[in-house]
DNA sequence: GTGAAAGCGCTAACAC
DNA sequence: GTGTTAGCGCTTTCAC
């Protein structure tokens, strides 16, 4: 405590040496209440147990971590009221930025941040006219990515089993099915295009429901890998073969699809880039204070070719 | 702010509209400074991206919110320096408690945070001579369990894959095997317990080894379903049937094990209640600071019987 | 009953 | 460069 020599070095090591040994921790909460600034952050989700989540979440944890930022978290279940209740929440941990991601509903709570200047980042989803900058996935790049690999391989009778059209996903994965079917000049048939719910079950009704037309396609493009898995079923039960009868590609990449049998081809998300390139936005927002650069960073999903898929002409 | 009779019930509304209208957000760090007391209890996890943890995250903050309390959380990778990172950064921030899952090999952590009079959970692993209170699911029980169904099922000749077997898990497991072999007399053969690591390759190659073996199982317990999937592809290689030629079961119910065919007969863990009741436990000693009841929790699991398993007189 | 004042542990600003 | 002090926004205490 004593030594005030300007030995730099060696009184450094001392104090380190008296720190260690009182076991001291700065009150870290001293010093956010003077500095206002308690370098945390909150990370808003719709639900952690849902497999893309976690992926992100670790993302923005580490790179918050390294950024020295620690981060706060609240599942919210795709609730209006939890989400209001989180951000209240945030509010009130006074942390420092908000990563979020909101259902669509909810857009006021998105206003009333701005109206508050609120340092916040959307993650995954993006309220359509909130001037909070974005960390999305291209979900229509990615369909369109996953039909143009189907009709590359010579396929033209393509399907598409949509995911709940309620839902913003299911309606960009449709349109980029719909771009590649238009650009490459294909017939759109509107009877090839089954609703399904992201569920197994629904993949599978829906596969059932397009093997059974007079006409029926000889390549689907599925909205998510779980569908695909209740498609898979479907064709099986149909006796038909993948690829040799019909080929699938899925979206997700979910652990499955490389287990099952034949391998699914699908699109495979940077999940854990999203959350690091999240924090990373936030944080510079927060530490800057200034928008460097406050466009939407889009990141692209990537194709994953495995068995399922294969051309028309090589049968 | 000077309406001031005594009459509450008109007052409060006003003053609640008032603050309203001022979106007025009470700072909780300077409560927190002044209450020592944040309101905020840490989690420590190993990985929120291995499937195990996202269920309990989810646990424990839906928990925590119901109890008033919000989560700060933190990935350490089983990385020991991670670890101790993570405890100091939730010093720092001044938690309230933590919710901790720590690498074996880290007891100084453990007993440095005892000194401290810190209040702490151990969630799933249990550092073993720590005086902490601890929620675990049962490995051993569940292991004996698996065992005892395919027993029941008739099954003499059981071999038994296990994970890594620095891991405590896997020693549970492993015992949970013998015990249930013990208890009903089988021959106990070193030979048919072969060491996995918990990946799906080292499931392959573990069964093949079995498989080769002159006198081979006619069942088999799986330390891990990823393992199992491994294993199911080395009996189909072998040109053998499940459940017909051998009997399978797994351990933790992932989601594929409903997916595959035949479905895999598995042990659910009850992931989320794990969360729930470390969040409570650790809640309830920092609230009443007096402890109640400190013994461990022990959570059981449950089989999950599906078409992998059947009796050998079935043949 | 209401209002003023002290103080939580830190940082920043200012004097010495 | 070193030491002192004010004040962050709350709660609690104590005086009125």
């Amino acid at each position: 405590m004593n030594d005030k020599p300007d030995v730099s070095e060696e009184t450094k090591k001392k104090i380190q040496k008296v720190i260690d040994k009182l076991g001291y921790n700065p009150n870290g909460i001293a010093r956010g209440l003077v500095l206002q600034k308690t370098h945390t952050i909150g990370l808003i989700i719709p639900d952690i147990s849902n497999p893309f989540f976690p992926e992100v979440a670790k993302g923005v944890e580490d790179r918050a971590r390294e950024l020295n930022y620690s981060v706060i978290f609240c599942n919210t279940d795709n609730d209006k009221k939890r989400e209001k209740e989180a951000i209240d929440l945030m509010k009130s941990k006074y942390v420092d930025g908000i990563i979020l991601s909101l259902s669509i509903s909810n857009k006021e709570e998105i206003y009333k941040l701005e109206e508050k200047n609120f340092d916040v980042v959307q993650i995954d989803r993006k309220i359509p006219d909130s001037n909070y900058q974005a960390v999305v996935i291209d979900n229509t790049l990615g369909a369109y990515n996953a039909t143009s690999h189907l009709i590359e391989l010579g396929h033209t009778d393509i399907a598409h089993i949509t995911g709940d059209l309620e839902i913003q996903t299911s309606q960009d994965r449709l349109e980029g099915f719909k771009r590649a079917i238009g650009t490459f000049d294909l017939d759109y048939k509107e009877k090839w295009i089954v609703e399904g719910d992201f569920s197994k079950e629904s993949g599978y009704k829906a596969m059932k429901n397009l093997l059974t037309l007079e006409d029926r396609p000889k390549a689907v493009f599925i909205a998510n890998d779980l569908m695909a898995i209740g498609a898979y079923e479907a064709i099986f039960e149909m006796g038909l073969e993948i690829p040799q009868d019909i080929s699938v590609v899925g979206y997700d990449d979910i652990e499955i699809a490389s287990i099952i049998k034949p391998g699914l081809t699908t699109m495979t998300q940077p999940k854990y880039k999203l959350g690091q390139a999240a924090a990373d936005v936030l944080i510079s927002k927060i530490d800057n204070k200034r928008n460097i650069n406050d466009e939407d960073i889009i990141l692209n999903p990537k194709l994953i070719i495995r068995d399922s898929t294969r051309g028309y002409e090589d049968e």
